[in-house]
RNA sequence: GGACGGGUGGGUGAGUGGCUAAAACCAGCAGACUGUAAAUCUGCCGCUCCUUGCGGGCUACGGAGGUUCGAAUCCUCCCCCGUCCA
């Protein structure tokens, strides 16, 4: 009974209101999950974090296998204990590398050869062995090692991936099965098939006769248009057992989150607002800022006028635009703080949305703002 | 007074007869970013005209002349700056 995930509420979208209750306290679905790939949000403490009400968030098995290594982390009493995170994580399998890495890497039925991007050394990483580092570390939610492909792909190469990625998590699985420990971690198997609705379906299909505890949807907003995106999500969601948590991984724009909560989607995660704070780029209930304009040198305006973030609270546009001019590690710290409590408090306004069944007039004023 | 070295586009600075409106970097301006090889990457960055094109015209490498089909690059004189010698 560690793991406990109950729909409260829908809404005439489909989206839902829900929970889960982990061993690291309990997190509000819809949720969007910060990434922190190296065990840390770029520009965020724990403490930061905390204060903006992340309940999870999401690390790399990839990256800490590389560095520090996960036996180091499990020395270190767990990745919750060495990077001092008291709520939720989740650790990706390194599936988005064998995409993002493409360059570096070969796959094979067995598994994919990484070349490091740290020191060229190469990496051998099967299910088993991502799911042997990812019990290492310690997350509560773990994912399948996937093969990630990129979009557009032909339908054979599509099916491929799936085919490869659906024997992953049987491997996977069942590797769990002998080796994990149920109430300890939850294993999400993740659907693939690229952009073709067929092998999205299929694929879903036969994922869900792997009876995971969460599934996830994995190779979109890889390169395919929004709307692309939102009918493979939706077609793969169909597919997913109702009393299940469902994570699409990678996405979104802010002005796309509510889509993917129409399509009954519980879990998100996305670099989106981290990194783009750090170029620069923030997100505000009016649209984006990009706050290394010349109009902004002498803004006395904060980033968000409706804002009620601590940045917003206490600084001007002049102000963070000369951080970031400046080259300023400040300006990179305000920034990501700032797009995290935006997208945070997007989520919690969806949540409340359902909850008074008003997602889709909620979006549609949202997409007007965001415009 | 003499001997060297040097003056290049907003800055630093390459270029020593044509492929140079002039490298590179910085600054400036604009844009991208979706399970993080990202404090990254891309474009623009003398003025001007239009039929917006690997287009036309003009201006430009301290100043003024000159050599040459052609000069930031060679020659002459001048003006500055630095170092050293008197």
């Amino acid at each position: 009974m560690s793991f406990h995930f109950e729909v409260l509420a829908t809404d005439p979208t489909g989206a839902r209101l829900g929970r889960l209750s982990t061993p690291h306290g309990m997190i509000e679905t819809p949720a969007f999950m910060p990434v922190g790939t190296a065990a840390t949000v770029k520009g965020q403490t724990q403490a930061d974090l905390e204060s903006l009400g992340a309940q999870i968030l999401l690390a790399n098995t990839y990256h800490l296998y590389l560095r520090p290594g996960h036996e180091l982390v499990r020395e270190m009493g767990g990745l919750h204990r060495f990077m001092s995170w008291p709520r939720a994580i989740l650790t990706d399998s390194g599936g988005y590398q064998v995409f993002s890495l493409s360059d570096l890497r070969k796959v094979n039925d067995e598994g994919v050869t990484f070349r490091s991007h740290l020191d060229g050394s190469e990496h051998f990483l099967s299910p088993e062995k991502a799911l042997e580092i990812e019990l290492a570390l310690g997350a509560d939610i773990i994912m399948v090692l996937d093969e990630c492909i990129e979009a557009p792909s032909s339908e054979s190469r599509a099916r491929d991936a799936a085919a490869r990625t659906l024997a992953w998590a049987r491997r996977s699985r069942d590797y769990f099965t002998q080796h994990g420990d149920r109430a300890r971690q939850m294993l999400f198997g993740i659907v693939q098939g690229g952009t073709h609705p067929a092998l999205r379906r299929e694929n879903a299909d036969a994922l869900v006769e792997l009876d995971f505890p969460g599934y996830a949807i994995g190779g979109l907003a890889v390169g395919e248009s929004h709307s692309v995106t939102c009918e493979m999500a939706s077609i793969a969601a169909a597919q997913l057992p109702a009393d299940r948590p469902r994570y699409l991984m990678g996405v979104g724009k802010p002005e796309q989150l509510a889509d993917y909560v129409a399509l009954g989607v519980d879990m998100m995660d996305c670099v989106l607002p981290t990194r783009s704070a750090r170029h620069g780029c923030l997100y505000t209930s009016a649209g984006r800022v990009l706050i290394k304009n010349a109009q902004y040198a002498n803004d006395p305006r904060p980033i968000d006028e409706e804002c009620q973030c601590a940045v917003c609270r206490r600084y001007s546009r002049a102000y963070l635009r000369h951080l970031f001019s400046a080259g300023e590690v400040l300006a990179t710290i305000l920034n990501t703080h700032h797009n995290l409590y935006f997208y945070l408090d997007i989520m919690r306004k969806i949540r409340e949305a359902i909850r008074f069944g008003k997602l889709e007039s909620f979006r549609s004023d949202l997409q007007a703002r965001l415009k």
